[in-house]
DNA sequence: CAAAAATGTAGACAGTGACTACATTGAGAA
DNA sequence: TTCTCAATGTAGTCACTGTCTACATTTTTG
C-alpha cells in the first residue's frame, strides 16, 4: 500500500503562489479564492493563512515573484547583447520584457493589479525597485549616446518604460485590441520597441 | 412632519455606478461589494440586482462609462485645437486622456481591470470602440504629415495610445513610482505626451 | 381604470476570508 | 539519543458576500 498522504505538504508556499497564478489565468483574478487553492491543493481550507496571513499578503507576495521575473528576463535579454552599444542593450530588454509580459500574462496582471500598491509589503517594494534600476540604468547610458538629451532623465525613463508596459496592458487586459497571430509576435515587439528605442540605425543591411 | 422615504430610489442605477467608483477610489476595487453599496445608498440589499445581474455586469457598466468619460475629455482636448495640424490635435488628445486618466483614478481602474475583458458586453465593446476609432483616426492623419511613414499604421496606433496607457497605469498602479506633484502634473505630462507625438518642432518661440 | 411591467424588500443558501483551539511533525538543544 | 518547542496543518466558527427566490409597492401603458 501507499504511504498515507504526509501531514505536512513539504512546500506548500510555494504551491500556493503557482496554483494562485495558473487560477489568475485561468479564471480571472475575481475568481481567486484562498479556500479553493486549497482544495486544489488537498489541504485544508486554513492552511495557507500559515503562509500568508491575508489574501492581500498573497497577492502581494505573487507581485514581488512578478518582479523578481520580470527583472531576470529583461536581464537576461539585455546579457545577450553585452558589449553592444547602450541602445541595442536597451532595446534587447524592451522586447524581452514585452515577451515575457505576454507570455506570463497571469503573473503581469499581478503586477500590476491596483490593490497590490495599497498593502505593499517592504519586499514588493524591494523587487520593484530592482526591477526600475536595472532599466533605469541603461536609459540613462544611452542618454549619454545621445538618445534625446533635451529631456529629464526621469521624463525619458518614465516614457521608455511606458511603452511596454501600455502595450502588454492593453494587449493583456483591454477587451477587442488587435491581437496578434503566434508567428508575428516577435516581429510585432521588435517593430514597436523600434519606435522608442531605435537601433535599425546601427545595422549596416538596413541602410536604406 | 417629513414626506417617508419613497419606496422608489429613482435614479437607482446611477447612483449605484457612481458609488461603485467612489469606493474604488477609497478602498480599492477588491473591497467593493454589492451589499455595501446599496447599505450606503439606503436600499435593501438585492435592489442594485435589478440594475446590474451580477457583480461583472456592474464592473462592466462602470467601464463601459469610463471608456466614454476618456472619449469625451480627449475628443474636448482636440476640439480646442481645432483648424490645426494633426501632430498638435493628436498632442492635445494624449495630455488630455492622460489628465483625465490621472483625475479619474477609479474610472481608469475599471476601465483596465483585468476581469472586465472576461465578461465584456457589447455595450462595452462599443464604447471601446469609439474611443479607439477616435484617436486610430488622428494618428493615421500625422502619418499622413510625415509621422513615421515607414512603420504600419496599426503598429504606430498601438504606439501611440500605449504611452498614456502605460503612463497612467504605472502611476495609478505602481507602487513607489515617482508621483509628480500637483503644479508639475501639466508639465510633466506636456513633456512626456512630446516624446510621443512632438509639437515643438510648429512652435516658433521654441526655436533653440 | 385595470393589467402588466418595473422596481424595491426580505429571507435563504452556499461560498469566502479570517479567526480560534487543537493536532501533528520536524529541527535543534540538552 | 531524547525532549522541547516552533512550524505547519486541521476543524470549527463567525460575519459577510453574491445570487436566487417569493412577495410588496409603484409606475406605465393599453
Amino acid at each position: 500500500m501507499q504511504a498515507a498522504k504526509p501531514y505536512h505538504h513539504g512546500d506548500l508556499r510555494d504551491a500556493v503562489l503557482e496554483r494562485a497564478a495558473e487560477i489568475i489565468g485561468e479564471e480571472g483574478i475575481e475568481a481567486l479564492s484562498l479556500r479553493a487553492i486549497a482544495r486544489d491543493l488537498g489541504v485544508s481550507h486554513g492552511a495557507p493563512n500559515r503562509h500568508f496571513k491575508t489574501k492581500a499578503e498573497l497577492l502581494s507576495a505573487l507581485a514581488t515573484k512578478a518582479w523578481s521575473a520580470a527583472k531576470d528576463a529583461t536581464l537576461m535579454a539585455a546579457e545577450k547583447q553585452t558589449g553592444k552599444n547602450a541602445y541595442i542593450r536597451l532595446n534587447a530588454m524592451g522586447r524581452g520584457f514585452l515577451k515575457w509580459a505576454l507570455t506570463h500574462r497571469a503573473l503581469f496582471t499581478a503586477l500590476m493589479h491596483p490593490d497590490v500598491t495599497r498593502y505593499a509589503h517592504d519586499e514588493l517594494l524591494e523587487a520593484q525597485n530592482e526591477f526600475r534600476e536595472t532599466v533605469r540604468r541603461v536609459v540613462v547610458e544611452t542618454q549619454a549616446e545621445g538618445r534625446h538629451p533635451e529631456v529629464d532623465s526621469t521624463i525619458l525613463n518614465l516614457y521608455t518604460n511606458s511603452v511596454p508596459f501600455g502595450l502588454a496592458s492593453m494587449l493583456i487586459n483591454v477587451p477587442a485590441v488587435e491581437q496578434p497571430g503566434e508567428v508575428d509576435l516577435d516581429v510585432l515587439i521588435a517593430d514597436l520597441i523600434e519606435l522608442v528605442v531605435p537601433v535599425k540605425q546601427f545595422s549596416a543591411d538596413q541602410a536604406q
